[in-house]
DNA sequence: ATGCCTCGCACAGCGAGA
């Protein structure tokens, strides 16, 4: 089962990319990020003729999240939102359960700038994902936590290509990290670094500064698996050729097969 | 220190992204 995923920046303007990345690289299963539109405007009978069934949790401009899994797999919704979010008109979180893998969805708030509310929110948001994850963890179901976390794991080159110059934004805060590297302690493994364990594997790069062309990136885009869904790893990457694109998200898609 | 570029909203320029 290959399961990607792709923060989009905006569902309305990207959807022509999106189409055209799930006919070239044919995911089983993707979490899809910042759709930007209401749920009214997700655009199902384009996703279902292009063979994906899909469930979404959408509100006007800003985030959203979306699950799409291959006509033939049996989706089962099994949330919408975080228990105890801390702030649930902000859609950023679903949750299903396809073909009995658990497949969470995310899009973690960014907390720019710092310090400041946002940047609390970021904590916050982070405490509620982590009980969630404890949760999952418990249940010792093969389990995928994949999206857009916004945060930087490491100042090592091969994760960020200039750690001096993101030192003071949101992505790169000690106490960020602590949350992202507690939950790889309690066992969730990191799929491009189990894969690629080093190596430059960047997920974003900025529309600004002539960043793609420099290859100024870094990686926030994460799948993490438990033990049950590690067990079953065989490959993971990065589709660095989708943000090259016209009209492309700035984010890469990210992917992890699984057995 | 700020804008760079892009999106959505709405139709001008701003908030937000990262």
């Amino acid at each position: 089962m290959k399961i990607a995923t792709f923060n989009i920046n905006g569902i309305g303007a990207r959807l022509p990319r999106l189409l055209e990345w799930l006919e070239e690289t044919k995911p089983d299963v993707a979490c899809l990020q910042e759709l930007k539109a209401p749920d009214e405007r997700f655009p199902q009978m384009d996703i279902a003729a292009a063979g994906y069934r899909a469930i979404w949790h959408g509100q006007k401009s800003w985030n959203g999240v979306a699950i799409l899994a291959r006509e033939g797999l049996e989706m089962v919704e099994t949330q919408r939102g975080l228990p105890d979010d801390p702030d649930p008109s902000h859609s950023r979180y679903i949750e299903a359960t396809i073909d009995g893998v658990i497949v969470g969805a995310l899009y973690l708030p960014n907390g720019n700038p710092v310090p400041g509310p946002k940047f609390d929110y970021k904590l916050a948001w982070f405490d509620a994902l982590a009980d969630r994850a404890k949760t999952l963890f418990a249940g010792e179901k093969p389990a995928v936590l994949a999206g857009d976390w916004n945060v930087i794991s490491t100042d090592d080159k091969d994760d960020v290509f200039s750690a001096a110059r993101m030192a003071d934004d949101a992505l790169s805060q000690p106490e960020s990290r602590a949350a992202f590297r507690r939950l790889l302690h309690a066992g969730w493994t990191d799929a491009i670094r189990a894969i690629h364990p080093a190596g430059p594997v960047y997920t974003f790069w900025d529309y600004t500064m002539n960043a793609w062309a420099r290859d100024a990136g870094f990686r926030i885009d994460h799948l993490l698996l438990s033990p049950a869904a590690a067990d079953r790893l065989v490959d993971a990457g990065v589709d660095r050729e989708t943000r090259g694109k016209e009209k492309a998200s700035d984010h890469a898609p990210v992917w992890a097969v699984l057995r």
